[in-house]
DNA sequence: CACTGGAGTTTACATTGTAAATACCCATGC
DNA sequence: GCATGGGTATTTACAATGTAAACTCCAGTG
């Protein structure tokens, strides 16, 4: 990925399309790998994935993954990418919008919309060490922060204030959506109960919770989300003066 | 720690005091084992944590340690809980607000000072899975919502409005505190750098990135913390009504 | 045909988490 | 004194992991 590509490489036709079951056997390519990882993780979470089982899935020996990836962190980095440039794909494909309000909703809704196809991704995209120290996460990608900033310079916001709604921006999504992510997962599977150490969950000595333990279970992410997104964007309204 | 403890056990004075060249030979316990993961990770990283490096730091080989912990899983789960624990000691120290919005304000400098304070082990704060569903990272300790919860009650906020209240904010505490956290953790040591992979940062191609990289390089993390505080507090005032 | 270079495999090894068996030690029975 | 016993730490062992190095296989070129 040295050479950064659009929708073209060897294979424009045919996207998706390699089962567990190998086809025949069409030979490896970085793009197929990162593909088969995120599919992987969202599968069968990130503590599954192995080089081994990884090139199993592939129909291929674990070795064979490292013509292709330098280790696995850095294809934990590739996956990352990968999802994200699924957000830039969506983002561009959303028209046009009318005002900076509609972009920024616009830009919101559709990294939420990744965050909870891929739940348990998103925390990696939360973790991971930034490539750059002002890259921040969940907006990893340089193209993206780009053409973020591109955005709001287009919508008359003075360079200064852009960066710090940038800051804004990524902070109020990554708090949002890994919560939401991390409760999603949990739902999926429930891998390991780890009760019993450090935490007997008595809720009796809780008086407080325990009357309010409705409400608190409760998702309401979406709700939520929408309320501080409005209010993220009451709050650009000021800066913006 | 199914026997909650506070600062008495079978070693109240000469707290601390354990190298890595073992002492007289204490016997271990819980408490030690997790002191010494704790401080492990803030000095060596996550990653290097290991049962026969953490064992040796102690002085004693990998397999003593299954005798106070169940695995390393729950070890990490322990670490967790031991650091929001000095957290929940923090907070009580700071003596009585005078308003709702000075306690929030205390709690939220508490939390920030943890995340400060051990900018290596945050990440795992926030993403470790919930043990309960409601208990929304970083503040992951029942007795600490217990507490929130009691001192938003004692400042007139009705539960359902606590809740929403106590949402937002941890919201906001997780996406500040991990941006932060994450940041901080750079700066310390730049272990194993991922560039050219994927990601060759060639900024002349981002001319608006270029533009304002003094702006976004610049940490700047506290005013943004204030910042984003202030407003939650405002919008906190609006959920009251 | 021999040959060369790339794609995938085999083999190998150090490191990890952890189970099971063992050795150690100190206090109590006589 | 010595046996004994219960808890504490060590030893040994093993399966799983990431990855280096050598090897096999094969298509395409001279």
């Amino acid at each position: 990925m040295d050479d950064r590509m659009g929708p073209a490489g060897t294979e424009d036709v045919d996207a998706d399309a390699e089962a567990t079951t190998a086809g025949p056997r069409r030979p490896l390519d970085q793009m197929r790998i990162l593909r088969a990882a995120v599919e992987f993780i969202d599968v069968n979470g990130l503590s599954k994935l192995t080089m081994r089982r990884l090139g199993a899935h592939l129909g291929v020996e674990a070795m064979a993954l490292y013509r292709y990836v330098p280790g696995r962190e850095q294809l934990l980095d590739g996956v990352v990418e990968m999802v994200m440039d699924e957000l830039y794909e969506t983002t561009n494909a959303g028209g046009l919008s009318t005002s900076w309000q509609e972009y920024l909703q616009m830009q919101a809704h559709a990294v939420r919309t990744i965050a909870v196809k891929h739940p348990r991704i998103f925390p990696l995209v939360a973790t991971r060490p930034p490539s750059a120290p002002w890259l921040r996460p969940p907006l990893r990608s340089l193209r993206w922060v780009e053409s973020f900033l591109q955005g709001l310079h287009d919508y008359g916001f003075r360079p200064k204030v852009s960066v710090a709604v940038y800051r804004s921006f990524a902070t109020f999504l990554l708090g949002s959506l890994l919560l939401e992510s991390g409760t999603l997962e949990d739902l999926t599977i429930t891998e390991k109960v780890n009760l019993a150490f450090i935490e007997d969950d008595d809720l009796s000595s809780y008086p407080m919770i325990s009357a309010v333990t409705e409400e608190l279970k409760d998702g309401g992410f979406e709700v939520e989300f929408e309320a501080a997104l409005e209010d993220l964007i009451e709050r650009v309204t000021v800066m913006r003066s």
